[in-house]
DNA sequence: CGCGGAATTGAAGGGCTTCAATGGTGGTGG
DNA sequence: CCACCACCATTGAAGCCCTTCAATTCCGCG
């Protein structure tokens, strides 16, 4: 672990929060003037543990993260993946005591940025506090989405519905292209993300590949029918909220059925 | 529904947000200047649909209400419960379209709030606006526990966890005591909350009834084993981030294994 | 008192798990 | 540069948790 300072990591920073908000040139100045210091971590070593009350926050520059918890019999469920861009212990601004643990996947570069400047900052600049905010509630959308998931979803269509995300997410920040993005994680991982076992989850890709949806060595996800991937998994782009572009799914088409279908009714609608 | 000005509704709220920070007498009457419109429905009415762009938040007052969304073929995933003194659409604030619906569960009180006047609020008042965003934060501790629930345990530890998580929720806003607490939903509800069927809730409360852990009848539920019904979901309160009482768990023998028990690391732990 | 939603029960089946073993592969060191 | 060795991916068989389907009973409410 080497520690330094750092420029590229607030531009990184600053490109993130004026995805959604436009910042003023006072805001933005301010965010030049963080402290930041640069650290690299191994694969696979805890950023932040369970417990923890953490001083500082993290933001990822490159590699990729997870949030997790341990359970009984050593069963494990991943929370979320975070790819550079992400803060994925901004919460932790706001309370006190942190309820799950924070992990590298891969080899990480992250900035770290003291709690006291950060809320120094959303102090003197509610734009600013209002786009950090803005990115903790984003983290939430994908979560309700991995829920929906867990809940309704099969195992086929589950990891269908991952792929899109993590594909749209890398793409995002400039990291995919052309339906390939880096996917630097075991079938295990996949697994205690999504609440399954590694052996479903590769019976699952053997037949995704088998049905020509994707290609997956080597750390590379290739996804070779795009659409069909899209409608398998009933994805529905809004949630992340990103700019679209000319082959994105609509997000008018939202596949998700509104309609009165069950012998009771969905619980109101109108 | 009928509507009309009011102060209770300020005040449930101003205790929410100083169930954390410490408000100034400033910030104390901003508050108290917002303009709120009290607006009552029936039960199982949507308050916000998916894809809206709302333009006011709403403040329970009474009653229960849900997120949900529904996916094809009928299938509804609940995303959280919500209990009096909840904010269940805060985050619109940040996040104009909104991807999932809002709606009763009981017959509902709720104060509306513009977004307009919340904005002015928050950046003029940047404890406030942390006061807020922390609640949002909140929520979101509550859906990674879902998401960890639904999963990783059987059917019946999450029954059990969920019975814990709401019991101390409505304690909190003294809704609940004795371990007893009003329970105003269905077991369809609770099975599209957890992502499984009516019927196997059905056999899940018998057994919690045979063992003699609860008494679910006439909407309200009797927890007769507390500390048995914690140790079988593995409950932390932690996560609720609430002021603990003598006979609650204590959040440091939180009951996740933190060993190292997978053939595999379980991603880092130093 | 009768209606409709909710709760309950039984039987059969399916998606996923568990257990166990084998095959593959990338990274490291000699 | 190649060989070793964890770790990861893959495969098969058996079993279980939960679902599905279909009645039937219970209960709150007008």
């Amino acid at each position: 672990m080497n520690s330094a300072p750092d420029q590229p990591a607030l531009s990184m920073l600053i490109r993130k929060l004026e995805s959604a908000a436009t910042l003023s040139d006072a805001e933005r100045q301010a965010v030049w003037r963080l402290p930041t210091r640069i650290h690299t971590l191994d694969a696979r070593k805890n950023i932040v543990s369970e417990g923890d009350q953490p001083t500082h926050c993290c933001l990822i520059l490159d590699g990729w993260a997870c949030r997790y918890v341990m359970l009984r019999e050593g069963k494990r469920q991943i929370l979320s993946f975070h790819i550079p861009g992400d803060i994925p212990d901004l919460q932790s601004l706001h309370i006190p005591t942190i309820d799950h643990s924070l992990a590298t996947l891969t080899k990480v570069v992250v900035a770290i940025i003291p709690h006291e400047s950060l809320r120094e900052l959303t102090a003197r600049h509610p734009g600013l506090a209002a786009a950090f905010w803005r990115d903790t509630l984003l983290d939430a959308a994908v979560l309700r989405e991995w829920l929906i998931s867990t809940g309704q979803r099969l195992a086929f269509e589950h990891v269908a519905h991952l792929f899109c995300e993590l594909y749209l997410r890398l793409r995002s920040v400039g990291l995919a292209e052309d339906h390939r993005c880096p996917m630097p994680i075991t079938q295990t991982d996949i697994a205690d993300a999504l609440g399954l076992t590694p052996v479903h989850i590769n019976r699952v890709l053997q037949e995704m590949r088998g049905r020509t949806l994707i290609t997956l060595q080597g750390r590379m996800l290739v996804i070779k029918a795009w659409d069909e991937l899209l409608r398998i998994s009933e994805f529905d782009p809004t949630y992340l909220q990103l700019e679209r572009r000319p082959d994105d799914p609509t997000p008018t088409t939202r596949a998700r059925w509104n309609g009165q279908l069950r012998h009771q009714r969905p619980v109101g609608l109108r």
